[in-house]
RNA sequence: UGGGGUGUCGACUAAUGGUAAGUCCCCGGACUUUGGAUCCGGCAAUCCAGGUUCGAAUCCUGGCACCCCAGCCA
């Protein structure tokens, strides 16, 4: 089903550059994560964008680590981000490429502006630099260092890099304009000293390249010609296309900046993400709840359902949140298609039916998708003692509840029809605890030959062959459609959704599923989208996560009959 | 407070001076051996005030609201 293209702003553009031949007809993007984070959904929307440009006007998107900075950037990082992308389903332009790739490449352009005498070695602490800094209303003042002659801020410069300075005595600045309203004008910060080793280059440095000065740089050295980031980088274009003109580079690249990803009921900042790993609030950066690349795969999204969904929200200027029933109706819309259909009974309740033969067992033939005769049929067993779902059976029935109740009769799925004689109860509580029913051996299969009609069907394992399973019913992870706009006093945290996960541990699944893999998906029939969980899964014992429920509409009228 | 951005149905996104469109949500209905899926229908928007124009979401003027920026983070 081919959609209609989504076209956006920066294909616009991109067209139209191509339209004038500007950088000879090439169109090359690049990704650029930090290696300090696990990627998250926001992310897959840059990348979807930047390959999937690339992809579209048959140009190239270049996997590039923007690792400028040695204190945070680690390589199990790396690993991670290259493994996410792959999986997302898309493959980068030849090596892998790191930002320190270019640093002696920097280095001489670095020495290039020295010379020009656009660039000066500044000898005031962090503390003096933000002072002359300014403020937004109110200019800055230059440093007393600014106007260091050339050779001195060269041999300062050697120095730096050969290591005679300690951490924060000097950084080496670009000379601008320290009266700029843009304050990313005012001198910024091209080097800083760190004593620290690097993930890749080890200790070889020991001055680091600032985003501003590495980033657009290695555009340049890439031969990127778009260069796609988020908004809040919009105020540094002028910063980006001042070092690129001040080196005089050829054919040099653009920034273009779109509203980054903001979904409801989740956070997507690496910071808040970080505090609910450290704080325990979930078990992980794969815990099936977070809004990451590995913890959605662990839930059983699929790449296919991500990428669509990042096509339909689309790509603009405008800061918005997109509600997370979008993602979620781009997975159940691509698992319809796909995920077999099973039976699992999550909350069990034994059912006896008890003009069945004792010692018989039939087995019946179901297909594995109802409009998909490809995917085949599987056999599952049946007998006397059943398990349905313990939500399907209401003493007393409400208006519209169209499943079992005393005296009524329902379909089992493909097997027969039941009805419902005796309910037992445990003396004390008065819970439900097993149901008497007879069957009409006339209606195997799941029709009635006398033509009659059962408005509901249930779903259902014979008790003595099902496989007992665990099942993690997981919901969105915070109440709040925003959290992070958080009432006075109150942190994001505070808006946590107690219920987000809900552990089943004695779930019943048809034994089918016996050898079901880690990673395959599956409709529980009536219930909603699962995989096996690849961490707590054992061979005896599977665990299996909800992806996503199916649409429910019962829930729905109940809820407004609760309502009135 | 200076600068840079952004305002279109409940949500997301189109319309680039000419019928305000699509998707999600929500609400009906049909069909149904998943209360699923599918199909059909419905709901519902141009931040405000002026101006230009035969005609304005779009152009102009003036407001208002929201986002970003004062790291040797990215």
């Amino acid at each position: 089903m081919a959609r209609m293209a989504q076209t956006d702003f920066i294909r616009m553009i991109i067209e139209e550059d191509l339209a004038a031949d500007r950088h000879g007809g090439r169109v090359a993007t690049r990704f650029p994560p930090e290696p300090n984070g696990y990627l998250h959904i926001g992310h897959a929307k840059s990348i979807c964008l930047n390959f999937g440009i690339a992809g579209q006007y048959g140009g190239t998107c270049n996997l590039r680590f923007d690792d400028t900075n040695p204190s945070t950037e680690e390589t199990e990082y790396v690993e991670s981000i290259k493994d996410d992308v792959r999986w997302l389903g898309f493959e980068w332009n030849g090596q892998v490429r790191y930002a320190s790739d270019y640093f002696e490449q920097l280095y001489e352009w670095a020495e290039k502006l020295i010379e020009k005498g656009v660039a000066y070695v500044d000898s005031l602490t962090a503390e003096e630099i933000s002072e002359h800094r300014g403020r937004w209303n109110e200019s800055g003042r230059e440093s007393p260092y600014r106007d260091r002659p050339v050779e001195e801020n060269l041999d300062l410069f050697r120095r730096m890099r050969a290591g005679e300075f300690e951490d924060g005595t000097h950084v080496l600045r670009a000379k601008i304009d320290m009266t700029s309203p843009n304050i990313n004008l005012r001198d910024p910060v091209m080097y800083r000293i760190r004593h620290e080793s690097h993930h890749r280059t080890g200790d070889d440095w020991c001055i680091y390249a600032t985003y501003d000065w590495a980033h657009g740089q290695s555009d340049a050295i890439e031969g990127i010609t778009h260069s796609i980031c988020t908004l809040e980088f919009e105020n540094h274009r002028p910063l980006y296309d001042w070092y690129v003109q001040a080196l005089e580079l050829e054919d040099p690249p653009h920034q273009f900046e779109f509203a980054r990803l903001d979904i409801s009921h989740t956070v997507l900042s690496k910071r808040r993400l970080l505090m609910l790993v450290n704080e325990g609030h979930v078990s992980g950066w794969d815990d099936p709840r977070m809004p990451t690349i590995v913890g959605l795969r662990r839930r059983g999204y699929t790449p296919e359902a991500i990428r669509n969904f990042c096509e339909r929200i689309g790509v603009a200027k405008t800061n918005s949140i997109v509600d997370i029933k979008l993602l979620e109706f781009c997975q159940r819309e691509d698992l319809e298609k796909r995920a077999p259909r099973v039976m699992g009974v999550l909350k069990p309740l034994k059912v006896v039916i008890e003009n069945y033969p004792e010692d018989q067992v039939e087995e019946f033939e179901f297909p594995n998708h109802p409009d998909n005769p490809e995917m085949g049929t599987r056999m599952v067993p049946f007998s006397r003692e059943i398990y349905i779902e313990r939500d399907d059976f209401r003493e007393e029935p409400p208006k519209k509840f169209y499943r079992l109740a005393p005296d009524r009769e329902v379909r089992l799925r493909f097997a027969y029809m039941i009805t419902c004689t005796d309910v037992i109860k445990d003396p004390d509580t008065g819970e439900v605890v097993e149901l008497r029913c007879t069957y009409d051996p006339a209606t195997k299969g799941g029709t009635a030959p006398d033509g009659r009609k059962v408005r509901g069907t249930l779903h259902w394992v014979s008790a003595a062959h099902a496989l007992k399973a665990e099942v993690r019913l997981n919901d969105h992870l915070f109440t709040r459609e925003n959290p992070n706009d958080v009432e006075e006093g109150k942190d994001f945290i505070d808006y946590l959704n107690p219920s987000s996960l809900e552990v089943l541990e004695d779930c019943r699944v048809e034994p089918s599923l016996a050898d079901a893999e880690p990673g395959l998906p599956y409709q529980f029939e009536r219930k909603g989208y699962f995989v096996v969980d690849s961490a707590d899964s054992k061979p005896g014992k599977p665990v299996f996560n909800r992806t996503v429920s199916l649409r429910d509409s019962w829930a729905k009228i109940e809820q407004a009959q609760l309502q009135g």
